[in-house]
DNA sequence: TTTTCATTTGAACGCTTGTTCAGTTAACGT
DNA sequence: ACGTTAACTGAACAAGCGTTCAAATGAAAA
């Protein structure tokens, strides 16, 4: 048997990345084969070479395919206001942009170590503009004496792992809402940088 | 050739844990072969099998012990005073133990979907010790108006992802030492728990 | 010196890995 | 109705996987 219905390379593309996706999130990028994604696929192994050149090249592009996305969404949103506008803005955005993702998200910050070094250099650079947004909100606080924090780096970091973590327990449909957990993690990343 | 000098029982054994703790928090778990830690070791693949009775009981040990080790340090150290001492007690001690230990504490984190149902659970279930410290405090310092967070449970999950975030770019020698690190992060994290 | 035995080797087991490719199929343009 | 070709199969490749085990080794006990 061969094509069975229709043009599916419009449609089998698509399903490659989304099992790939799903089933690296689940075991990790090296404990899945590729016989296992095409069996997701319901296709051959040999199949999923028509729409990717290797299996490193599966994940960094899932994995740039989500940074660039994350970036896109992020420049979406005006940023407007004061530094506490633009850091509640920030704060809801990141939750509620990762909280829709969470397989893409799970895949992007623990598979970092699966890209060779030259995929890995672009998703690390994705990520480190990022967290500049976060840290230039920071310093105008900063200078603006509406934040005190002695090392806005630092507390980009913090920042971004307290949020970050929201990931490892928030199930929609759940104790908390999407924008209850917002509200607190604003809540809690306020104080955190108040003056 | 065999065994070259003297008994080896008791240098080789550490010495595969040591090299399985170095790749697999290297490379990932599923990454790393019995082969590649033999040859780290410098020994044939045949001879870790006088240590572990497999790969997978190799993992666990290392992050059993890695728990072990957080509950007997957690434990050995007084919890005295109020909620706020205890808190700064809490941060000071989680900062300064994990990063001691980068790579236990990466493979601790990274790998749980690597073992086993029955073993992923006796490790989840000292995590959630763990935690369920943290969240003693917070609910005591709530009870006592010295601290305000709206859900016990979520500010703990918060905390500890914040200082956990440390392990990511600390490094020994760098930029802050490890004694400005803790006192960075116990600001930050007795302003998020502020009444 | 001889015996004992903990320790390691080295080969083998059956199986899986990522990747390639000639050949087959069926939908499409003509 | 026919030729073209995108899409896929199925087999093959060399390499590596976790694990087992008889045989070899050499330090320690007798």
């Amino acid at each position: 048997m061969a094509r069975t219905q229709g043009s599916h390379s419009g449609i089998t593309g698509p399903r490659v990345r989304s099992a790939a996706l799903k089933l690296f999130a689940k075991h990790g990028f090296a404990a899945v084969s590729m016989r296992q994604i095409a069996r997701e696929v319901g296709v051959q192994a040999g199949a999923l070479y028509n729409y990717t050149p290797d299996k490193q090249s599966l994940l960094f592009d899932l994995m740039k395919t989500h940074m660039s996305e994350l970036m896109d969404a992020k420049e979406g949103q005006a940023s407007t206001g004061g530094p506490l506008e633009r850091l509640e803005a920030f704060t809801r955005f990141h939750i509620r942009f990762h909280s829709e993702r969470p397989e893409e998200v799970f895949i992007a910050y623990m598979e970092l170590r699966s890209l060779n070094p030259e995929n890995f250099e672009i998703i690390e650079e994705l990520r480190r503009h990022y967290e500049d947004e976060l840290e230039a909100i920071l310093r105008d606080g900063v200078a603006e004496g509406v934040f005190e924090v002695s090392d806005t780096k630092i507390a980009t970091l913090a920042v971004i792992a307290m949020l970050t973590g929201v990931n490892t327990w928030f199930r929609e449909g759940g104790r908390l809402s999407l924008p209850e957990v917002e509200q607190i993690y604003w809540d809690m990343v306020r104080k955190t940088v108040a003056a």
